[in-house]
DNA sequence: GCAATGATTTACT
DNA sequence: GTAAATCATTGCC
């Protein structure tokens, strides 16, 4: 069984229901350089008003304007100069919410992740990270705003799922700036797979 | 216009 | 544990 995630999927208006969801999808990118699937297993929710760790606490701005497009879409930005992230857009079109994706396990295509990355294929240092999985599977920056249910870059339902004692909620990484919302548990991950990202505190 | 900084990773000491 | 890489965005003058 495998279906494609629908745009209801991402419709809901709570991030965090969403990032709770997306672990066990599975991500597939079909890039210019061949094609790759990955089973998500780390994910957070960011988004709303009261999130000061959203990249829209702010307001709209050229960068995050993604953010508040239409659920099902992406969201990539560019971190600290070097890395891509990469999000999903969700909630109704117009109000700013998405789910970083943080962790993934490689299922296809792993020879070559490991090729781009220069690591071995079995190594977590492969996809554990949100910076690093971006660069495995081939996500660019021209990936920004690609539609999640018919484009390059897909999510899809292959039936796995995870009992509800193996997923971790906890802090979200790199965000002490944020005041209360540094607090929030908003970040998901499966519990003791070593595809999670190793975070500090 | 200029300076600081960040949803990170890696290689150092 | 600390620092560097590296640049768009942000805030302040």
């Amino acid at each position: 069984m495998r279906r494609t995630l629908p745009k209801a999927f991402y419709s809901k208006k709570n991030p965090v229901c969403v990032a709770k969801q997306l672990l066990g999808k599975v991500l597939w990118v079909r890039g210019k350089r061949g094609f790759c699937r990955a089973r998500i297993v780390e994910t957070e929710a960011y988004g709303g008003r009261l999130d000061r760790a959203s990249h829209a606490w702010r307001g709209r701005t050229r960068r995050n304007e993604s953010m508040f497009g239409a659920p099902g879409t992406a969201y990539v930005y560019l971190c600290y100069g070097v890395h891509r992230m990469f999000n999903v857009v969700t909630g109704p079109t117009g109000w700013p919410a998405a789910v970083l994706i943080r962790g993934v396990e490689p299922m296809e295509g792993a020879e070559r992740m490991a090729r781009r990355r220069g690591v071995p294929a079995d190594d977590f240092r492969l996809s554990a990270g949100p910076g690093v999985l971006t660069e495995a599977m081939g996500i660019e920056s021209d990936a920004d705003r690609c539609d999640l249910v018919s484009g390059s870059i897909r999510i899809e339902d292959d039936g796995v799922r995870y009992p509800r004692t193996k997923i971790q909620a906890g802090r979200r990484v790199g965000v002490s700036y944020a005041g209360p919302a540094a607090f929030f548990p908003w970040r998901f991950s499966v519990r003791g797979n070593p595809w999670v990202s190793r975070a500090r505190a």
